[in-house]
RNA sequence: GGCGGCAUAGCCAAGUGGCUAAGGCAGCGGUCUGCAAAACCGUUAUUCAUGAGUUCGAAUCUCAUUGCCGCCUCCA
């Protein structure tokens, strides 16, 4: 027992993650043994998220499916951010109310999250249900003197936190601030300070859209519901915080300047970032007009898992190119692994000339779990897949794969799933009609009728029905 | 201007000091097949943006150069 509980913390101290508070990979270790708690910022919810937006929450994602794996239970909370200039003045535009406003998209958000196979156990928590939190951080910020309040807005001074700049890397001395901040819109001592509370405009205060307070009638700013979320449902000290790359400054880094101001601890201990989405070489957003959403590419007849793989596969700290042909590149790598898995579905066969299947599992489990270890190295784990399944493939096609072991395949396969979540392993369903039309096809073949059979090929085909005939059968896929 | 990062085949991508530079996609030739598809076998970088240096040894370390991206704006 003992030994075993050895051998399982061994297991579990194996991940290393790069750290940009250090700016290397180091060994995790959770505050908590055999717990892990992880925030990643999602979406604001002003409008349909974009391909850009999903990508950390797929990398969160994935993350946090490894750590299950690896014997780790994840409280992981994602915050909705549902109090922005932009959802406020778009509420106002569609004459909604703003929170039906931001549910609208909300619901588009967690539709899609759906679509690409994030976990559902992940915990969404809404800006605007957080207030009570932020004005807490706020009241003691401002009793600490981290905090000001002018004309009734309150601002973070930056000035009173010796490492401002930690996180980012920051010299403030050497950076242009005021250069491109509208300094006439605020009136902060410094122009690096930050609103915490943002006093609320005329139209606000008409739609009650303020909190008041103290310092006046205000609405929180967009790094303290972040602050506020994680400190609320995660404590004051966490593991990891998953952010996008280009949200390091200002975004985490205040994140970062509130949460030392407020508890003298950074938050989490362990900082992620997730590279963005280019397309043209530039990134995707929605101000440059080349936001692609998740709608759009399902119209287009992309299924969830590859958009899913097209996010994940690719090294999390490396910007991906978006383009038509590389999502098509991963819906064929999508596509060659559900074949493999097919073709296992369908053997009935009692060979004894067996491959040594068991050594193959261990190979593979071993190979893809060094890789993950290794900052999630993914590629590196991909690697370990399909060099097991070409392993497999060469006895499947001369038929020396039994069904007791074909199942064992499966179930490798699906161990590994849990954690890639790309995979269609469970048993499909063709429309009785359609599946009518596999049988006529298949006594067409047998009775040596090969228009006929050709002819419900193609027929077949029109539906989106792919036929394979292998010496095991024949095997059918959607195209 | 400051900070961070990137450059490896037709495309995507791993490897960060030492065995033949992983893997995927696409292509080509073959096997299988009634024909296809799928699968399999073979094939596709004497070379890692360029130049110099360190070293017995460099894609990997150092310096310089070039090109590209992100942040320094509530796009997120």
């Amino acid at each position: 027992m003992s030994t075993e509980l050895f051998a399982v913390k061994q297991e579990l101290a194996a991940v290393n993650l790069y750290n940009i508070l250090q700016r290397r990979k180091t060994l995790f270790r959770p505050l908590k043994s055999e717990q892990v708690f992880m925030r990643t910022c999602g979406p604001t919810v002003h409008d349909a998220p974009h391909l850009g937006n999903y990508r950390r929450l797929v990398v969160s994602d994935l993350l946090s499916r490894y750590l299950i794996f690896k014997g780790y239970k994840v409280k992981h909370v994602i915050d909705i951010v549902d109090i922005t200039d932009k959802s406020i003045r778009g509420s106002e535009k569609a004459e909604m109310d703003l929170a039906d406003y931001s549910n609208k998209y909300l619901q588009i958000f967690l539709d899609d999250a759906q679509y690409l196979n994030i976990r559902p156990e992940n915990i969404y928590i809404k800006a605007s249900e957080t207030v009570d939190a932020m004005l807490k951080i706020v009241e003691k910020l401002m009793d600490k003197g981290y905090a000001y309040e002018k004309l009734h807005s309150v601002y973070f001074d930056i000035s009173k936190l010796a490492d401002y700049g930690r996180l980012s890397n920051i010299d403030l001395a050497k950076t242009r601030l005021g250069q491109s901040i509208d300094l006439d819109d605020y009136e902060k001592d410094s122009p690096a300070d930050f609103a915490l509370l943002k006093r609320a405009t005329l139209s606000e205060l008409k739609r009650g859209i303020y909190h008041k307070t103290r310092w006046g009638n205000v609405r929180p700013g967009w790094h303290l519901e972040c602050a506020a979320v994680s400190q609320k449902y995660l404590g004051t000290a966490y593991d990891i915080h998953i952010s996008g790359a280009d949200e390091t400054f200002p975004h985490c880094e205040n994140i970062v300047a509130i949460n030392r101001a407020f508890s003298g601890h950074s938050g989490a201990q362990y900082w992620i970032g997730a590279e963005l989405i280019l397309v043209d070489g530039r990134k995707m957003s929605r101000s440059l007009n080349n936001a692609v959403t998740i709608a759009h590419l399902k119209d287009n007849g992309y299924r969830g898992r590859d958009i899913r793989f097209f996010l994940l596969g690719m090294n999390y700290r490396k910007p991906i190119s978006y383009s038509e042909k590389a999502l098509q590149m991963a819906r064929n790598t999508v596509k060659k692994i559900d074949t493999l898995i097919h073709r296992l579905q369908v053997i009935d066969n009692h060979t004894h000339d067996d491959p040594d299947v068991d050594q193959m599992i261990y190979d593979l489990h071993l190979d893809f779990d060094k890789a993950l270890d290794d900052d999630i190295n993914i590629s590196g784990a991909l690697a370990a897949l399909f060099g097991f399944i070409g392993k497999i493939n060469v006895p499947l096609a001369q038929s020396k794969i039994s069904g007791p072991d074909a199942r064992k395949i499966i179930k490798a396969l699906e161990k590994i799933n849990e954690i890639l979540g790309i995979m269609d392993i469970g048993e499909q369903t063709l429309h009785r009609d359609v599946a009518e039309l596999v049988q006529k096809r298949e006594g067409a073949r047998k009775a040596g009728n090969w228009q006929e059979a050709d002819l419900l090929r193609d027929q077949l085909t029109a539906l989106g029905v792919e036929v394979l005939d292998s010496q095991q059968g024949t095997i059918w896929r959607f195209k």
